[in-house]
DNA sequence: TCTGGGGTCCTAGGACCC
DNA sequence: TCTGGGGTCCTAGGACCC
């Protein structure tokens, strides 16, 4: 059968949130950082105008955003996640099918207009978008998921309107015929030069090849991305499955060498990933830690260990998880290094009422399953962290950097935006 | 001084079975 | 003394995405 799609895209998403309530910051070059202001993850259309590079290290984009005045932010998952999670409801007005893929994307499905209008219908969708969240966002319609993503690509031109259907052949081929292999979806830098070396530079190149040549070279992965150039679609709409792996991970505020605050790290990370555990409604079987020195720190002596064990029953009870972890990690951990970073993963996780009949627990499954609702419940309402695990509380030590955070303007009551 | 965090899918190779 | 071949399942690790 015939199909149809569309990738949605909010634009400089991270940017576009902190203008919502910031007009002092509109037209000028924003950018937006990762955890513990490491990384430029958001630019805005100035800013890329500035050469700033996506995933870039803001130590070394620091000038040139000064000398151009720009603006600089923390990262505000919070306000985010909520202005996200706007858009996307929004979306759902417009669109019965939709694979909400990121944070800032969601792929919809338009088999239903396929004889109809479709961008006429993703126009009207953007508006009202723009005008109930304040959030723009480009649409790319074409036939497959790969097609979308580069339509999705022409439709931020200037003269595109933020939307672009590349339905007909004729367009599929010019598209691709400029279009630098490694900027399709899928293809990465590295996979990229491999491609180059047998003489693929251009999406065109590749969509031309034999996919049962490709899969030879490269597996099925680049033999279904042939097909999906050429207008056949292999990959179709993902529902909203439970998550097969959590994982919960910081690097350090500063660099650590005692074991003490290292625990209590992984302590809050694992009481944040069990927290995701019980939201998507599972337990867990497995836990894997890791522990590392900052590979970017040449010179420096350096450490890196994984440690994994499966646990004597599947659970979700934050206790437990908290003290496997622990003592992984004292096995993990070396005196003598400066660590950056750690871990948990969450794995082999299942569903909660999946309760596997066993004749010594340890806990009464009912009572702690009570016990950690409850928990959740208060955080959820009272604010994060207003009831914790015993742990000494040495935050300062490993907290995440993020001096530049805008306030959380529609999730937190305190940082509202005042008019005066 | 300062380099993110959270996912998925695929594959190779070992373990195991008959 | 002689020591197969073919299959499946599982896992760790790599590649890729935003």
């Amino acid at each position: 059968m015939k199909k149809l799609f569309a990738l949605v895209d909010a634009n400089n998403f991270y940017v576009s949130c902190e203008r919502l309530f910031n007009p002092a910051i509109q037209n000028k070059p924003v950018v937006v950082l990762s955890n513990n202001d490491g990384c430029v993850v958001a630019r805005s259309n100035e800013a890329k105008a500035l050469g700033i590079s996506m995933a870039s290290p803001f130590f070394k984009n620091k000038l040139i955003i000064k000398q151009n005045k720009g603006f600089v932010f923390s990262s505000n998952y919070s306000f985010y996640g909520d202005m996200s999670s706007r858009v996307m409801n929004s979306l759902k007005v417009y669109f019965q099918n939709i694979e909400i893929y990121s944070i800032d994307e969601a792929f919809v499905s338009l088999d239903k207009l396929i004889h109809k209008d479709p961008l006429n219908y993703c126009l009207e969708a953007r508006f009202k978008i723009l005008q109930w969240t304040g959030i723009p966002t480009s649409f790319g319609i074409a036939p497959t998921k790969t097609l979308a993503k580069i339509a999705n690509r022409i439709a931020k031109k200037d003269d595109s309107n933020d939307v672009f259907d590349l339905q007909s052949p004729q367009e599929q081929t010019n598209a691709m015929k400029d279009l630098p292999v490694e900027k399709l979806w899928g293809i990465s830098t590295n996979l990229g030069n491999k491609l180059r070396n047998i003489g693929i530079r251009t999406a065109l190149e590749l969509r031309n090849t034999e996919p049962e040549k490709m899969r030879k070279f490269f597996g099925v992965v680049v033999e279904r991305m042939v097909y999906e150039l050429r207008g056949i679609a292999c990959l179709d709409l993902e529902n909203a499955e439970p998550k097969k792996r959590i994982l919960s991970s910081k690097s350090f505020g500063k660099p650590l060498t005692q074991l003490e605050p290292i625990e209590e790290a992984l302590t809050h990370y694992t009481i944040r990933a069990c927290e995701k555990l019980r939201a998507q409604k599972s337990q867990v079987q497995g836990v894997y830690v890791f522990l590392k020195t900052n590979c970017f720190r040449v010179g420096q002596p350096q450490y890196t260990n994984v440690l994994a064990t499966s646990l004597e029953s599947p659970t979700a009870y934050t206790p437990v998880v908290i003290k496997t972890a622990k003592s992984l990690l004292r096995k993990l951990y070396r005196s003598g290094y400066l660590y950056h970073k750690c871990g948990i993963m969450l794995l082999d996780l299942i569903p909660e009422h999946y309760q596997q009949k066993r004749l010594w627990l340890k806990e009464d499954p009912k009572k702690s399953a009570q016990l950690m609702e409850t928990f959740d419940i208060i955080n959820q309402t009272m604010g994060k962290g207003t009831l914790f695990y015993g742990t000494k509380n040495n935050q300062a030590q490993w907290k995440t950097r993020c001096q530049k955070r805008s306030p959380r303007y529609t999730t937190n009551w305190k940082e509202l935006v005042t008019v005066r």
